[in-house]
Order: structure tokens, then sequence, then C-alpha cells
DNA sequence: CAAAAGCATTGACCGAAATCAATGCTTTTT
DNA sequence: AAAAAGCATTGATTTCGGTCAATGCTTTTG
């Protein structure tokens, strides 16, 4: 149990096996089915998610009550609403499971524990923190100085896994596009 | 000197007066005139820039060299090009003065002895990207879901000492709009 | 297995942003 | 003070994504 969750830790900072069991505690695991809600808009947000096996996304509704995906998250990733979990404000996405999912929760009071007795779950969060940063940097780069091809083409390159699991009116939500658009898009793309 | 970095800093952690020379001396100021560069794409971001005075623009060049700007900082905030300054790549980013500028630079080896000796500059790092990753996923949803006129006139609404002190067209950058194009929206705005 | 729902594609049309060009104003430089 | 550079605005035209509508395919559900 925890298997990928420990393994991405240890990637970031390794841990003694006393330190493990402690963490271990404060853990909860969690299934969702396909379709299945882990937040709502209006709800707020309890937990930081760890997916251990799945898919899920993370998305608002505009003026039009169109989805606009903000993030995909796969095994390995982390997904939460972090302003509404560390401010207790309402949550401004819906997240919900594009698979079936195995997750695992940590709680706000477990985050809040886990920070003061184990050092090293907050280099963890730090280290974490600063690669969800980074790849939305990445991203928010690429929405404001890409054509929609080269964006596309960068996404398919940089997430393939993503471009094979998830519906493709999905991707051109993520992307800020209608499906209609994505689809012309690609048969541009591949008649090149 | 460094008033307001330990001003910010201890809005989030609380310092003895001890924590703060020990961590003053890993400080370096830097002032920067009106059009000079901070870092320029192809060097590798050499350190973390926190403002004490004055405004930048980090901004990258997409295919046509047009200037595409990903963040602006005022005072108060912090500007680098994390990924390169983490990982010792070449910058993706150019990084350059609005104004005149007063500049607090962490070097890669003081921020690194400076997570190893002052746990709560681990906390402050932490809670500086938290809230950097915060801001952005809140722009990344405003541009893929929102009209370019309720964008911009979020944007002033959010950050209105940045459209009183910067030209119009690099907003229009920020934006992901041509400067012509931000002029109509103006108008279309101010005639309701 | 049949019906329904979800999904991708295509066409026609419309509207909005990009592009190209020109103008006048303000700020900076010499 | 004059010249140059930077900037915002406006107009005309083109390009491209959005919208509406229809079709056929695949997957899900009862």
């Amino acid at each position: 149990m925890y298997e990928l969750f420990f393994q991405e830790f240890n990637k970031k900072v390794a841990l003694t096996p006393e330190e493990q069991d402690v963490i271990k505690q404060y853990l909860t695991p969690k299934r969702l089915r396909k379709n299945q809600y882990l937040l709502q808009e209006g709800d707020v947000c309890k937990f930081i998610a760890f997916i251990e096996k799945g898919a899920l996304r993370q998305y608002s509704l505009d003026e039009n009550a169109n989805e606009r995906i903000i993030q995909f998250g796969l095994e390995g990733w982390t997904i939460s609403d972090l302003y509404s979990f560390l401010t207790g404000e309402i949550a401004t996405y819906h997240i919900d499971a594009i698979e079936d999912c195995e997750l695992v929760l940590i709680s706000k009071t477990a985050h809040e524990e886990l920070l003061l007795k184990v050092p090293k779950y907050e280099t963890y969060t730090r280290l974490q923190i600063t690669g969800a940063y980074i790849a939305m940097q990445r991203r928010l780069t690429s929405v404001i100085s890409s054509s929609p091809e080269e964006q596309y083409s960068g996404f398919l390159t940089l997430y393939p896994d993503i471009a094979r699991r998830v519906p493709q009116h999905m991707i051109a939500s993520f992307m800020g596009l209608q499906p209609e658009t994505l689809s012309r898009i690609r048969r541009r793309i591949s008649s090149k």
C-alpha cells in the first residue's frame, strides 16, 4: 500500500523505515470510480490527493458553463485545490475521475502535523510544489506564446500518456479551444 | 538594508535577530537601471532576486521574436528563472528592469547553505513558491476561460499598481494579445 | 442485442483578433 | 530647443477560431 507515494517521496527525499512508518499513519487511501468527483466547486478542499493509479481532471466552469481544464493528474502526480486547502475558502475548481482511481489522501490536520513532526515532509512538499510551479509556468508560456499547432505538438511530446488516455475534447478544453477547432488543427498537422 | 526582504520574510515566518543576522550574510544587494537586464536567455540563472524597489519583467521570445511577458515583478515580489536556477540548464526567459531597481540576490550556493543551516528559510521558500503557484494557477485559469475583456478587467482590479506603472503594450503582451487589440478592448470597455 | 449516449469529424457562416499602415502625442536624447 | 524614439490609437483587410448543425462511429447501458 502507498507504494508509488513512497517511491516518489524517496526520489525527492530519502526516508528511513521509521520515518516512513510515521508518515503512513497520516495517510488515508481512497478509491474513486470513473466519473465520480473528488471535489466540487463550492465545497472546501479538505485534502491533498496523491494519485497511485488512474487519471483525474481539475477544471472550472466559465460563464457559459463550459469546462475549462486547468490540470490533468496521472499516477505519481498530486492533485488538489491548493488555495482552498490552505485558506479554507470554498473551492473554485472541480476535480473528478477520468478513470477508476486509487488515491492517497492527506488531510489538512495530517498535513500540518507532518510539517511539524517530520522535517523531510516539508522538504518533500517544497520540492513537489516547486515542480508543479515550473510545469505550470512552462504551460502558461506555451499558451501565450505558441500557435495552437505548436502548443498541441508540444503537448503530445511532453505528455504522450495523457494524450493516449484522455478523450480529445478534454485536451481541447485543456488548451482553451473548442473540440471542433482541435479536430481541425489535428487535420492540418497530419496533412503536413 | 534589506528592510522589505525581512519584512516579507517575517510575515511568512518570524525570525529571531540572530537568525536574521545569519541570513544577511548570504544576501547580495544589486542595483539595476531601467532597461538593464538581470538575466538573458541562453545564460544560466545564478540567483533568486527579491525586489526591494522597482519593477521588472520576465519574458520569452516567440518564433517572430515577439516578447511574451510571463510575469511582472514589483517590490516585495521574487523573480527568477527557477528551472534554470535549480537545474543549471540555460535559461529560457529574459528578465529586465522596467524601472530603476534595488534587488536582493540569493545565489545558488547561498540558497543551498541557507536550506541546510536555517530551517525557517526552507519554510519561507516553501510558502513563497506556494503563493507563486497559486497566483499562476489563477492567471492560467483566467487566460483559458475568460474573454479578453474580463481578463483585462480582472487584471486591473487584481494588479492596479502594475497597470499604473507599466506601459500598455507590455500588459497586452502579458495577456497574449497585440497592443492594437488591447487598445480596442479598452475602448469597448470604457464605452459601456 | 438494441437503444442511447458519447465522441470526433466536417461544412457553412460569423465574429473577433492579427496584420499592415498611418497619425499624433509624449518622452527621451542630444 | 530640435530631433528621435516610444507609445497609443484608429482604420482597412485578412486570417483563424467560435458557433450551429449534421453525420457516422464507438462505447456504454439496460
